[in-house]
Parts: structure tokens; C-alpha cells; sequence
DNA sequence: CCGTAAGTTTCATATAGTGGAACTACGTTT
DNA sequence: AAACGTAGTTCCACTATATGAAACTTACGG
């Protein structure tokens, strides 16, 4: 449905992808073996990109990197769309109650991004962790997300996942998650039981509008040297009400105008 | 030289600058009434922009806003190429030794970006103030960095000012700026005379590569009320020093692999 | 039931992107 | 010093893609 190339635009966006992926500074060339476009195409693209500033390019080393620009349509993208300015007074109370971690994630493509974070040690929400991405069928933010999704948007969801094993309690294909979804739609929240890293268990509930639609979700996360699933539970109540709040206060921000015809 | 349209891909990009300019969510009939391109045209772009998730599409309000794949894209891009990561334990050091609000900026076409922050009173980086962006002719930063611009990137940075008089200091327009950085250039280091903001003073300096490259520059801020500019200049050795150890790194920093023919 | 405004689709035309191959600039080898 | 190799850049005939005026479809409001 989607995922065709959409164009110019969207091979130049695979490369900005591409240049992101790389996670350092790179040359021409090392673009070019991972590329699936020709020498002169690729070299095309990146000047483009140069020109407009979405990636930066070195004269005297020839490496490209991504350009700051991003870095201020980002802040624009997490301003105005992202769930996390709404969301911040209600973290902050939310996080100095249960003295545990909090994330705020939000679902990307097949991807989890957590935008916002409060860090029960260090309490503060730092950029360097926001944008940050993770697995959705191995943490509690992701699966108590894909409960909730339309069937045709999870089964793109699903078809995308990595399933890769990082622990033993790791839910390794569809089949085994559909269950685990639908048990979290009975029990109304999801918990991360040492699937993505031993040791971190977390509670996780989604966020969502009034129509039901996903909006986003909040985990809160703990270790089993300190904590338990149980314990964990008793926070369940004071997640659904920052959640509930959440969605009622994103509701009105996302429609600042209302008609203006007469 | 550049800004020439970069053809379908500079287009869909100066819609998504358009979309963020709004700071809100948006209706295509909003867009439209702004955008140059006609009806289909604007039309064709949104629907590539959201397919490739660099936008979001509410089919319930029909309203666009900037999409998550940017947020993560700029985690990256903070990352990787923002002085930001390199420069944060020396900013935290200058931070706790003189105990004023400290600023890292980098210069995007003719803009100051600040990609970091150390507040004096509530000491936290924050995501939120990552990212904004500033006018670059009458900030510390700003002419900070001008002043090392070579001659030819420096006449298209003075093009795009808008030379808005905030307060009587600020500089109104290209030769009196040129004078102040010839200024800057002898002193070695920039000031901001209440010229953005009544009562906001501030010494800033370049953060220079080993040839003399502008990389970003820092600042230190104050009041009128609690100090004076002698005070700052008190300040310039430590920040000469923090730039210089910046500069040194980020040289490390960006060539991560060397050849690897033989 | 008709009118107006907002959004979506069509299609002949023009434009912009494509990529194989040739070229340049350096640094390395014989 | 000539020959080679590698990384980056440019050329240009060919084609796929984007373009936008206009027609169409909803959805409201009178």
C-alpha cells in the first residue's frame, strides 16, 4: 500500500535514512555500497540534500552528516506533534508519585520512539533520549500501542517486526503476540516480562483519543531486583488517570481552530 | 547560488518548513492559502510527505502536523552531528565554574540553532530548548560566528537578515554589523549589548577547527541586574579554553575510521 | 433541493530525474 | 617518472515523473 518509493522525494529521504543509519560521519563511497542507486544518481541526491540542508557536507574530509536543519524542524515536530509537551506536567506528577522510570513512546511506522522520559534516579528529560527507537513487539509500550490498532494498521505493524530473540520470554512470531494482544485488551495493560533485556519489567498502558484511536503510550518500568509484576500493578490505576488525562487535554490542543466561515 | 528550488525534492521540503512555520496542526485549505504551488501540486506533496511519515495525516480532522519519523531523524542528527554530545561535559564544567546560563549554537544558513543549554538556575538540558533557533545578527552566538565566516558564506548570511530593531543597541543593518565584526575579529571574542533583548548581555566565542572553520560558537548570558559586561570579560579565558577542547574533540570526533585499503 | 467550500482525481503536456560512461584529481605502486 | 587505482564529479541522450487546469465528489448550510 505504502512503501513504494513515492518519487524523487522519497529515494532522497531513504538516503537521509541511510546517511542516519550509518550513525557517524560518511563518505561518498561508503554510501555507495550500501546505496541501491547508481554512482551518479546517489551523488545527485546527496547534493540535493547538501543544497537544502538537511545533510551537512565537509569540504576538506568530503564526509556528509545530517544537518541541522533537522535538528529545527525536529524541535518544531516535537513542539507541535509530538504528545510529550502535553504530556509533561502530567509525567512529572505521575513520575514523582511512584519513583519509578516513565517513558512516553509513540508508535512510528513499525517502530517505537520514545519522545519523553522521566528517570526515576535522575529526574530529568533529556533531548539525547528523546527520538530514541525500539522494538514494538518486545516492550510495553509498543505491544499495549498494537492492542489497540485498527486490524489493517497492525497487520503492517506485525509483517514488520524483527523478531529477534533477546531473552527467553521474547514472543518470537505473530501468532504468539496476537495472543498476548488480545489478553491485553482483556486485561486493559501490557507488561514487558523481561522480553527485550533480563532483569527490566515494566507496565505499560496506551493512550488514546476519544474516538479510540492510538494516540501514544506510557510505561512506567522497574527491575526484578527491586520490584515484581505485582507491585507494578498497583501503579495501574495512577497510569490509566495520567493517560486519561493525556488524551483529554490532547484532544483539545489538536484542534486550536475551529471553523471561521461566518 | 543555492535556494534555487532543488526541484521536487527542495519542494517538498519547503512544504514541510511551511507546515512547521504554523506550529500547529493544519488544514490543507491553510496550506494553500500560504503555499505557491497550486492545488494538485500541494496536494501531491502532502500525500508523499505523510506516506513517508515526515508528516502526519488525523483522517478524523483532516489535519497535518509534523511527523515522528523527524523527531527521530534528529535524535540522529543531534547525535551525529551536532557539537551537542561532544561538547556536553566541557559545557558542564564552564557551567558549574561560573554559574551563568550557558548557550551552544550552530550556525543554519542564516540562523543560530541552539543545540545545547546549561541554565543557572535550574541546571537541565532540555529537548525543549534544543533546536530553537535565534537571529544570528544580533546575538552574542550569531556574530560570534560571523566574524570567522569566510567572505563569500558571510555576504549570503547578511543577505538573510532581517535586521528587525528589538531594542536602540541593535546593529540595523549590514555595514554596521561589518564594522562590530571587524571588532569581534580584533578582540577575539563578541558581546551582546542588549541589542535582542533589553537587560540580556553576553559574551560569546567561536568554536574554530584546526584550518579555521567555524564549527558553532558559545556564549555566556547575563543580566544588567546581576553583572555588567567587565564581568563577562572575566569569564573569556574559560570560555576560550572550553572552545578550544571542543574544537579538539569534535577534529577526533569526525574521523572515525581512517583508510582501510591496504 | 440547490449552492458553496473543501478536498480529490484525471490526463495531456512539460519538466526533471536517470544512469552508463567518460573524465578529473590524487595518491600509490612499479 | 610513467602507469595504475581509487574516489569523486560531470555529461547528455533517454525516459520516467511531476505538473496544474479543470472536472469531479463529498459534505454542509440555507
Amino acid at each position: 500500500m505504502q512503501s513504494k518509493t513515492d518519487g524523487t522525494v522519497g529515494k532522497a529521504l531513504a538516503v537521509l535514512d541511510e546517511v542516519a543509519h550509518f550513525g557517524r560521519p560518511v563518505r561518498f563511497s561508503d554510501l555507495l555500497a550500501t546505496s541501491a542507486y547508481p554512482k551518479a544518481t546517489l551523488y545527485r541526491l546527496l547534493q540535493t540534500l547538501t543544497n537544502q540542508r538537511m545533510l551537512s557536507h565537509d569540504p576538506d574530509t568530503g564526509m556528509y552528516t545530517l544537518g541541522v536543519r533537522l535538528v529545527r524542524l525536529a524541535h518544531d515536530a516535537w513542539r507541535t506533534s509530538s504528545l510529550a509537551p502535553i504530556a509533561r506536567p502530567y509525567l512529572d506528577a505521575l513520575s514523582e508519585k511512584i519513583g519509578e522510570t516513565v517513558h512516553l513512546a509513540q508508535l512510528d511506522h513499525a517502530q517505537v520512539i520514545y519522545v519523553d522520559k522521566r528517570n526515576a534516579l535522575q529526574p530529568l528529560p533529556m533531548y539525547s533520549e528523546a527520538g530514541k527507537v525500539g522494538p514494538a513487539y518486545c516492550t510495553g509500550v509498543g505491544k499495549a500501542m498494537m492492542a489497540y490498532l485498527p486490524e489493517d494498521e497492525l497487520a503492517g505493524v506485525l509483517a514488520q517486526q524483527s523478531w529477534h530473540r533477546f531473552t527467553d520470554g521474547t514472543l518470537t512470531d505473530a501468532a504468539a503476540l496476537q495472543a498476548e494482544l488480545s489478553a491485553i485488551r482483556a486485561r486493559g495493560h501490557a507488561y514487558d516480562r523481561e522480553e527485550h533485556e533480563l532483569g527490566i519489567i515494566c507496565v505499560a498502558l496506551p493512550i488514546r483519543s476519544e474516538r479510540g484511536r492510538v494516540l501514544g503510550a506510557i510505561s512506567v518500568t522497574s527491575s526484578t531486583l527491586r520490584s515484581s509484576l505485582d507491585t507494578l500493578d498497583t501503579f495501574v490505576p495512577l497510569i490509566r488517570d495520567t493517560a486519561d488525562h493525556i488524551a483529554r487535554e490532547a484532544q483539545n490542543w489538536r484542534f486550536p481552530e475551529t471553523k471561521m466561515t461566518a
